[in-house]
DNA sequence: ATGTGTATGTTATAACATAACAGGAAGCGC
DNA sequence: GCGCTTCCTGTTATGTTATAACATACACAT
C-alpha cells in the first residue's frame, strides 16, 4: 500500500503485501512470538485478498496448498493474527480482514460496502462512546465499530463494479 | 424480574414492558404494518429477558407456548422487529435486545459488560465514523457500534453479581 | 370465487465456531 | 542423552447461528 489508509483509493498491491508481512515478522521476533508457516500464509492470503474474507475461506485456500484442512486451524491462524493486532474480525460479515496498520495501537472502524464489499479501515478512538460510557460509568475495554454503506466508487452507477 | 439495569440503573420493570409494548403496538397501527401473536410474544420474550437474548432461545421460549418450533419462525419475527427498529441486533453477541426507545429516530450504541452481560443502549449519532468517512467519500447507511468491557457493579468486587 | 398480498409452517441445509484430545518439534535443565 | 515443559499443529466430533426454498393459511379486494 503506497498510500491509502481510507481503503477506496488503488495502490500497489504487490508492495504493500510485501511491506505489510515484513513489519509483522519484525513485530513477531520483537513480541517474542512464533511467525508459522500457517500464521504466515493466512496473514499473506488476507493481505493478497485485502477485503474482509471468511475463515472457511481462508481454511480452502490453505487447504489447497497443503497447509491444514480442518476449521480449528484457520481459526487459530485467524485468533493469533488477530490477538496480535495484525488483522481484525468485522462482526457484522463474520469475516476478517489485514490490519492497515500493524503495530500501530488503534481502534479501528471500519466502512464496509454494501455493493461490492469492499471494507476500509479508520482511526476510530473511542468516539462518541467515551462520552456515554463515562455517564454511565462503563469502563470501555474493547469497541466494534462498523459502518455500513456505499463507497465512492459504488454512488455512481457508472462507476460502481 | 422487576429490576435490572437498563442503563445499569434499576428501574421498574413491568411496568416498562407495558409501556413500551403499548408503544409498538401504537407504531405498528400507524405504520401500517401487523402485529401478530408471534410477534408481539417475541418482543415480550426480548422485554422481559431485558437484556440481549440469542434467536434459539427466543425460539425456545415461542416454542414451549406453541407459538412456532422452527428457526425461521424466531428469524422471522426478530427481523420485523429489527426493521421496523422496535429492537436491535448487537453482532458481538449474536443476540437481540428490545429496544429502549422505540419509534425514536436514533443510531444506537450498545455497552456489554464482558462479566454480567448486561447489554446497555446509548446514544451514538454518526460518531467517529462520521469524519472518516465523509473524508473518502463513504456514504453510512447504517452503523454498529458496540463497546465491551466492565459495566459499574462489575468493577468492584463486592458488588459483582 | 379468484387473485393478491402477507404471514406462518416445515424441511433441509448452509455457514460459522469451538471443545477435546493426540502427536510432534523446539528449548532447557540436568 | 533424557526427561520435562511449552507451544503449535492435526483430527474428530459436535455445537451454534442462519437462511433458502417450498407449502399452507388467512384476509381482503376486485
Amino acid at each position: 500500500m503506497s498510500s491509502d489508509p481510507l481503503g477506496f483509493a488503488p495502490h500497489d498491491h504487490t508492495r504493500c503485501v510485501q511491506s505489510a508481512l515484513a513489519e509483522v515478522v519484525r513485530l513477531c521476533a520483537e513480541r517474542g512470538v512464533q511467525m508459522t508457516p500457517v500464521r504466515r500464509r493466512t496473514f499473506e492470503i488476507l493481505l493478497e485478498e485485502h477485503t474482509a474474507i471468511g475463515a472457511y475461506d481462508v481454511l480452502a485456500r490453505l487447504d489447497a496448498e497443503g497447509l491444514g484442512s480442518k476449521p480449528p486451524v484457520a481459526y487459530r491462524a485467524l485468533g493469533f493474527l488477530v490477538d496480535q493486532g495484525f488483522a481484525h474480525r468485522i462482526e457484522r460479515l463474520n469475516a476478517f480482514i489485514a490490519c492497515a496498520h500493524p503495530g500501530a495501537d488503534h481502534n479501528p472502524a471500519f466502512m464496509i460496502c454494501r455493493t461490492c464489499g469492499t471494507v476500509a479501515e479508520a482511526a476510530a478512538g473511542h468516539g462518541p462512546l467515551g462520552a456515554s460510557a463515562a455517564l454511565a460509568g462503563f469502563q470501555i475495554e474493547q469497541t466494534v465499530i462498523e459502518a455500513e454503506g456505499l463507497c465512492p466508487l459504488c454512488q455512481t452507477p457508472e462507476t460502481a463494479p
